[in-house]
DNA sequence: CACCGACATTGACCCAGATCAACATCACAC
DNA sequence: GTGTGATGTTGATCTGGGTCAATGTCGGTG
């Protein structure tokens, strides 16, 4: 018997799927009611420390992901160490189905972070007897390659103020910050030169030259306040 | 009864499913036989001239294509006019599930082209009675989010001699080109630029500089020969 | 055939953002 | 408290690729 002083959890120090947090807004919640013991037999948790990758290009990929704390971004390297972040993740995030052998980016905690995590043969057994679970997997597949062709629209054309405009009020619609408003920033401003292909120095002067038109306000390194969402959405070309 | 002169065709003018050129290597090869009748029986062919739009961003996403013929490039535009070009698809390639109401790009012919159509609620009641072909839209979905993410990293990272080095490599590799050889290049210098994050001027300039480093050839304007593989892909950093 | 318009190449110059450098801020260890 | 290293900001300068402009190439048309 397991007390419940807090929700149940398992022997792997995993809570089991119907406390989970996320659930509701995780691949997970297109599982019926019947399928969660099945998940929760199959899910282990894995804290990450800030700055430690879970997983790391080119790696076999033989676990997937959900996010249920936290932040992770997914770059990529070249051999010099060019860096470029395709993504930064969130609670309820699911990651590391790729098709083929390997990741094809790597993962890293940009804060604390856990996620849940699945063996992937027995993941696609699952998805096999859940229909529902795969066609969210390939909804939210095809929502992220809107948000990547959209990415490719700012790296290819934005000039840095359209594109350091376009990333915050990207972070404020994830975030349900519909208007005005103050929103964390957990990534460095090396993270953000990273997911907009330019440097830090550039990153920091845009922030400044933002503030300094009074779009936005900066009271910490990482929150900003957003004062004029509508001149910013413009800024952004949205 | 259809004479056999030619494979079957239907009263709208599109070939039998079990006639196509491209069944082999499109989605419909998922498609079990017993469904070919159907997927036949939805199908409508379309004929696009060069430089005709297939749809436009935007547009009420009603309708999902298989490209039978030819070429269609896949972009966003800004107000002012400026362009990302997102993709280029090619004979096999399936586009227009858009997860939402309206497409998120506009697609274009290239070259003359020919396209498969299917209404789109038809089209998703067939992929209920057949988990393979939904599968087989996963993967696919899958693989061109990674080459979305392998583009995000050129143009946020690449300089504009990697990213000419990268399309050419790459446009290779599609067409199962293995070693030195010659590659056709259906589209116009501004389609490359708008692809790559560049000007006309610019990709200009790189075929001319990687032609004098004896990297390829351009016996035409719409040809480009490959003469040094290896050292190709190593300046395309892969 | 000559003419035309679209597309591509090449040259001269410019500028947004990169690079290099100095300094500020802050969390944390001692 | 003071020192130290990581992170961020700001300034000065440089440069890869953009912009502007001239010229070349070629397929189509009368």
């Amino acid at each position: 018997m397991v007390a419940k002083a807090h929700p149940s959890a398992f022997s792997n120090g995993h809570p089991a799927c119907e406390d989970c947090g996320v659930r509701s807004i995780a691949v997970c919640a297109a599982a019926g009611v019947e399928l969660l013991p099945r998940l929760t037999a199959l899910a282990t948790g894995r804290r990450i420390d800030a700055g430690q990758t879970l997983f790391q290009e080119g790696d076999v990929a033989d676990e997937v992901f959900t996010l249920t704390e936290g932040m992770l971004k997914l770059y990529k390297l070249m051999s010099d160490g060019r860096r470029q972040i395709v993504g930064f993740l969130v609670p309820g995030d699911f990651l590391g189905l790729a098709f083929g052998r390997s990741y094809v980016y790597s993962a890293e905690a940009v804060v604390p972070t856990t996620v849940c995590r699945f063996r992937r043969p027995q993941f696609l057994d699952m998805l096999e007897d859940c229909p529902a679970m795969e066609k969210e997997i390939l909804g939210r597949t095809s929502t992220e390659l809107a948000a990547a062709q959209e990415q490719m629209l700012l790296l290819g054309r934005k000039t840095a103020r359209e594109r350091v405009a376009s990333f915050i009020v990207s972070l404020a619609r994830r975030s349900k910050i519909e208007h005005e408003g103050s929103l964390p920033l957990p990534m460095s401003r090396s993270d953000i030169a990273d997911y907009l292909g330019l440097t830090i120095e550039t990153v920091s002067r845009t922030f400044t030259l933002l503030r300094k038109e009074k779009l936005i306000e900066l009271p910490d390194k990482h929150v900003v306040e957003i004062k004029k969402r509508a001149e910013l959405e413009q800024v952004a070309g949205f």
